[in-house]
DNA sequence: AAACGATACGGAACATCGTTCCGTTTGCCA
DNA sequence: TGGCAAACGGAACGATGTTCCGTATCGTTT
């Protein structure tokens, strides 16, 4: 919890702005439910009652509504690999169940994982604050898995984008599998034993 | 060559219109390499030195000037299948080197992994046209590597999309490597020997 | 050779996006 | 209560895919 009562070097916003922003968050996560993370700005605007205007007030890119949207999901998926390495069998068995944490997490936000590779700088926020986050993530267990012999080195951006592309497209075709796909990357991960 | 003379249930179609025709295949190809497969309509148009509507008669979805554009590609990459298989010391290496084909070709054209995932409707067309030539070829190097017990049965399907969605954002990003993704995940398909 | 009907053409027009802008409203403090 | 900065709403803009229809062109027929 981070500074109690004198926090207000920012002048401390309007009443109706802080309503605003909670009732575009709530509206948005519905919308993404609903429509995916592309659901149209005017629909948001909409469901949350207020005018085009006030989201990009709020949020200046759409990517900032995602990941406003999303945050707490990331940050509790990348706090879940110390956790899962402390507590699996060995370093593989861990990345394997972190990745199975984040394909669950990306398969059920529709679009997500595909706005991910927008190159529109509109999303190179979203792209920056998912990186920012689990990177760290997979890295820790990566290089404990190598440590440990487990595993042949790669290079975790490459992997943590990779396990994202599989993600893509998994709620529009219910004969592709993406948990599976995951496992089977992670599995083609490991060393041979020679 | 099909029927020298008579052929004509279909009335021949006028000279002007088969020249335009040639000149919008070249125009989108042209188009593709500069921007990608979502090259705007209206560029390809200009550069064909026809009118958008034009584009729309010869190729009424945006998808089957696509598949106009890559049809010989996408073809040749198919046939490949059957002599990589009768060529390769195993059939996990004629799918592993299949694989190296198929994704040097998606990645080389920006955008084509991408559009392969869109629920558009106008997409189905590339969609169905993909799936019916390539799904023979895997199915065909999957059976043979499952039939040699050299890898684990999966839909065929969930791996040429995965491989598929391995490739977005290739061109993006320098530092992603999809060929090294997928030749992890054949190598994850590999059955453990005991 | 001229005329005519079918075919094809061009690009304006429409719908749908994201995003910006600015006149108007509203909360807050003096 | 008055005033002003903050915030608002939604019209307007630009880009895009797609449709539509009056016009031009081709190929054939007279």
């Amino acid at each position: 919890m981070p500074a109690r009562d004198t926090d207000p070097p920012t002048p401390r916003k309007r009443a109706d702005a802080e309503r605003n922003k909670q009732a575009l968050l709530e509206a948005a996560a519905a919308a993404f439910v609903d429509s995916g993370v592309n659901a149209p700005v005017r629909d948001i605007a909409v469901r949350a009652g207020v005018g085009v205007g006030t989201i990009y007030r709020h949020f200046p890119a759409r990517a900032d509504l995602i990941v406003a949207v999303y945050r707490h999901q990331v940050q509790s998926c990348a706090q879940a690999a110390p956790a899962l390495l402390a507590n699996s069998p060995t370093p593989h068995d861990a990345l394997t169940a972190w990745i199975d944490l984040f394909v669950d997490f990306l398969v059920t936000k529709h679009g997500l994982a595909e706005a991910m590779h927008s190159d529109a700088a509109a999303f190179e926020p979203l792209h920056a604050y998912f990186l920012d986050h689990l990177l760290p993530a997979v890295t820790l267990l990566l290089d404990a898995a190598v440590d440990a012999g487990q595993v042949d080195p790669i290079d975790p951006l490459t992997l943590l984008q990779g396990v994202g592309n599989l993600c893509i497209g998994a709620s529009a075709d219910s004969r592709y599998n993406p948990r599976r796909l995951a496992a089977i990357l992670i599995r083609g991960l490991r060393t041979t034993p020679v």
